[in-house]
DNA sequence: GCTATGACAAGGA
DNA sequence: CTCCTTGCCATAG
């Protein structure tokens, strides 16, 4: 298991009941930036131990097509969450998004620079 | 080390 | 809003 792998882990851990998180978002916070498509590749494989449910695209849509992590049971777990989401399987994320606080972001040792553009993008 | 692949992102049509 | 194209980058083989 690579670092990457274990830093998308911990920060996927780390999204907090009933609020989302975009793929883009998770792969900066996790230390490397526009690496979406691997955070996709990474959950697959190590759903089981996390809420996967909880990281949708950015344009709050969901998009896993594999038959074991179908889109409904994420649309199930989500509104088990009190997060709404639409028959189109859309989602308000925005309203939902995630806004790490910077404390918590201290704590995973992140780069000057993303850390900087994490606050700027995802913070208050 | 090189190529193909993908649960993405952003911008244009 | 939806569909398509480009850019991305860690993994697998």
């Amino acid at each position: 298991m690579s670092k990457f792998t274990e830093k998308v882990l911990e920060v996927v851990n780390k999204i907090p009941k009933g609020t989302v998180a975009s793929y883009g978002q998770v792969s900066l916070i996790a230390g490397i930036p526009r690496a979406a498509l691997q955070v996709g590749w990474i959950l697959h494989q190590y759903g089981e131990t996390t809420p996967w449910w909880r990281v949708i695209n950015n344009a709050g849509r969901i998009s896993t097509k594999c038959i074991e992590h179908h889109a409904s049971l994420q649309k199930k777990h989500l509104e088990a969450e009190n997060v709404k989401v639409t028959p189109k399987l859309k989602i308000d994320i925005e309203k939902y998004r995630w806004r790490p606080n910077p404390n918590e972001l201290k704590k995973l040792k992140l780069d000057e620079k993303y850390l900087e553009e994490v606050l700027n993008t995802y913070s208050l």
